[in-house]
DNA sequence: GCACCTATTGACACCGGTGTAATACTGTGT
DNA sequence: ACACAGTATTACACCGGTGTCAATAGGTGC
C-alpha cells in the first residue's frame, strides 16, 4: 500500500526515549508534551484519552503506547475544569453510627478503585435548616461527580430535589424505592424484620416485643413491617404494649430494655430495630441482674462489629454495608456511562444467629 | 476632596442589580463577571480574593461587597489549575478501627470548617508493596493541598519521605515526636499508660498483667513503656511471663485473655493496650465462667465506643480522636500559613473509670 | 475528470482562575 | 516645572485539558 498515513513515520519509541532524555527535572507530562512527541495534536491526544471512536487505528496504538511509555495521566483539575465537572464522588451521610459509615466508605472505594475517582466525604446534619443549602453549596462547589446519599439524609426528597436541580447524579441507599431504580440501592430491611421475627417464632416464643427504630427514619418502618409480617406467619399478633418506642440510640435500648421487664405477662424474646438499641436491651438486663438468652432472647439488626464484642454475642440480621457502598459506587458510575447497565440495586440482610437468643423452654 | 479615583464612580449597588436582572438563566457568577461589574480587571478581583495588601481600600470594600451581593465564590478547579495545588486534604489511613476513623475524619472535618477545603479518605494497606507508589500517586494526582497521617501510616518513614520529596505538606499523628515538631501531632500514649498502671496499683492490685500491642506499632511500645513507669512509681515490677503479646485485635484479646487465666499466680488486674483486646479479655473471662472485676480488673486503651456496651462497661483510657483530628488539619493548614503559629499539637489522654476495674479485695 | 462523501486531524477559543511585566496615577523634593 | 518614587491597576500569557468547526486526504459514483 506504498506510503502510509503520515502518522506511521512517528517512531514512537524513540519519542519515549527523547522524552527521558530532554526532562532533566521530572516534569511530568502533560497533554501538549504527549502531542509534540507523537507529532500529532493535543486534540488527537484528547481524543485517545477519551476513547473516541473517530481515531486512525494506528495512531491510537502509537499514543496509547507512548502514553503508557512516559507514564502519562491527565490532570483531573484541567480536565474537571474544562468538562465542568470534577472526579470525585461524595458520600453525604448523617448517619451517627460510625461502624457503618466506615464501611460504606471502604465499599465505596472499592467500587471506585480502578477508577480515577476520589471520595470526599460530607457529613451533614438533617436538622439543621440550611442543611440543603450546605449540601448544594458543597456539590456545586466541588462540581461532584455524582454523590451517594445514605441513610437517613438519603430519604430527604428536599435533598433528592435539590440534587435534581442542579443536575447532580446521586445513588440514594434506603430501605424501600423512594426513587427512579437505577437512582436507587435497597437494603430490603423488611425482610431482615422478617428473619428476626421467624428465627424468634421458630424458637418457641410467641410472647415477642418490640423495640422500635426513630420514627422518622424509613428503616425503622420497614424492619416493623417485616417483623410484623414474620410473626403473622407464625399466627402471632403483635399486642400494642409489646411495641416499646425507641431512637435507634443505645440510650433508648437501656431505657426501653428496663420498661420492658416490667411488661405483663413478660415477653419472652424481643427484637430491638438495630444493634445499638439491642446492646441496650442486653445492658438492662445485666443491670436488673438478669441474663439473656436465660431470661430474655434478643434479636438486633446491623451485625455491627460490637456484636460480637458483647456477651452475649448479639444474634442479628446482618446488613453488608460495605457491599452497599460498592454497590452504590458502581451504580453512580453506571449513570453516566450509557453502554454499561446498572447492575444489581439490591442487598438482601441476613440473619446471624449467635448467644443472644436460644429456644423456649417449655416449662 | 473633588474628584476621588477613579473607581468610586462605580456604584457596586447598582453593578449587584444589574447582575441579577441580567442572569436569566441563574448562571454562577465567575471572577470575570465580577470584574465587567466593578469595572475592574480580573486581576483585582483575584488580588481582593487573595486578601493581596497592593488594593486600594475603597476598591477592596467595593469588591468585597459586591462580592457577597451576587454571591460569587471562586471555583476550586480553576484555581487549583493556575496555582498548581488543589483545595483537598487528605486522610491517609491503615487503621482497622471504624471508630477511631471515623472520629478522626469528623475532627478534621471540624478543622476545616468555614475554610474551602474538602476532605478527601484515603485507606491503605501497608503491606502491600506498591503502597507508598500508591499513595504518592494519590497525592500527585489530586495535587492534594496536604495530608494527614494517622497510625500506623503516621509512623512510615518512607511515606514521610516520599511526601517531602514531592513537597507536599502532611501532619503525622503518632503517639512521639517522630519528625520536626509542627508536622507532628503527638498523643502521648505514654502518659496514657502510666494513667492505666497508677490506676490499677492504686486500688490495690499488685500481680497485674499487660496485654501488649502490636509490635511494629509504635503506640504500643509506648503504652507498655508508659505502663511499665506507672507500676514502678508503685514499687511493682512487671514479669516477664506477666507480658501477654497481643496484636490489638478482638481476636488476640480473647486468646490472651484465656491464657491469663493459667497464670501462676493468677495476676488480679491486667491492662490491655487497646479496647479491642480489652473486650476480648473480658469475653474471655464470660466463656471461662468469671467476671469482671470480681475476678479480674481490667483497663483498656481507646475508650472507643463499644466501651460502654459492654458488660461490666470497660476503665479505659480515653483518646481524643476527635480532637485529634481537629488539631491535625488546623496544624495542616498553619503550615501554609506563616502568619499563623501551630496551635497546640498534643493531647492528653485520659482515664476513664468505669466499672471493670475495681479495689483489690484485702482478703 | 468532477462533485461528493467519509474518515481523520488540526487550529483556535474557552473553562475560570493566577503570574508577570508594563502602565497610569499620585504626591514629593528641588 | 521635572525627574522620581511609590501605589494601584491592567493586559496578556498560561495552568492543562475540552468543544467547535474547518481542513485535509482518500475513495466513490457517474
Amino acid at each position: 500500500m506504498g506510503r502510509r498515513s503520515r502518522k506511521a513515520d512517528t517512531d514512537f519509541k524513540a519519542a519515549a526515549r527523547s522524552w527521558f532524555e530532554n526532562n532533566p527535572d521530572g516534569r511530568k507530562p502533560t497533554m501538549g508534551d504527549v502531542a509534540r512527541l507523537a507529532g500529532v495534536s493535543k486534540k488527537t491526544v484528547s481524543r485517545v484519552i477519551n476513547d473516541s471512536p473517530q481515531v486512525n487505528d494506528a495512531t491510537r496504538a502509537g499514543i496509547k503506547e507512548l502514553i503508557s511509555d512516559i507514564g502519562y495521566r491527565p490532570d483531573p483539575q484541567a480536565r474537571g475544569l474544562a468538562f465542568r465537572r470534577s472526579y470525585l464522588v461524595g458520600m453525604i451521610y448523617d448517619n451517627p453510627t460510625p461502624q457503618y459509615v466506615v464501611n460504606v466508605q471502604l465499599g465505596i472505594l472499592d467500587g471506585l478503585k480502578g477508577t480515577d475517582f476520589e471520595l470526599v466525604v460530607h457529613p451533614c446534619n438533617r436538622q439543621s435548616d440550611t442543611f440543603i443549602e450546605d449540601a448544594r453549596k458543597f456539590v456545586e462547589m466541588q462540581k461532584l461527580y455524582g454523590v451517594v446519599l445514605t441513610p437517613s439524609v438519603s430519604e430527604d426528597e428536599r435533598l433528592a430535589e435539590a440534587l435534581r436541580e442542579i443536575g447532580c447524579a446521586y445513588i440514594r441507599v434506603a430501605s424501600v424505592a423512594l426513587d427512579m431504580e437505577r437512582r436507587m440501592i435497597i437494603t430490603n430491611d423488611r425482610a431482615g424484620g422478617r428473619e428476626a421475627a421467624r428465627h424468634l417464632a421458630s424458637l418457641g416464643h410467641s410472647r415477642i416485643a418490640l423495640i422500635a427504630g426513630r420514627r422518622s427514619f424509613r428503616s425503622a418502618h420497614e424492619r416493623r413491617s417485616g417483623f410484623e409480617d414474620g410473626l403473622m406467619e407464625f399466627g402471632i399478633r403483635l399486642p400494642m404494649d409489646y411495641v416499646l418506642q425507641g431512637d435507634y440510640t443505645f440510650e433508648s435500648g437501656l431505657a426501653r430494655g428496663a420498661d420492658l421487664l416490667d411488661l405483663d405477662p413478660p415477653p419472652t424474646a424481643a427484637f430491638a430495630a438495630n444493634d445499638e438499641m439491642a446492646a441496650g436491651v442486653l445492658q438492662a438486663l445485666h443491670v436488673a441482674g438478669l441474663k439473656a438468652p436465660e431470661d430474655l432472647s434478643i434479636v438486633g439488626f446491623d451485625d455491627f462489629e460490637t456484636a460480637t464484642r458483647i456477651w452475649p454475642r448479639l444474634t442479628t440480621v446482618h446488613t453488608p454495608a460495605r457491599k452497599i457502598g460498592r454497590l452504590a459506587a458502581q451504580s453512580l458510575l453506571a449513570l453516566g456511562d450509557e453502554e454499561v447497565p446498572p447492575g444489581p440495586n439490591q442487598t438482601v440482610p441476613e440473619l446471624i444467629v449467635r448467644e443472644s437468643t436460644r429456644e423456649l423452654e417449655s416449662s
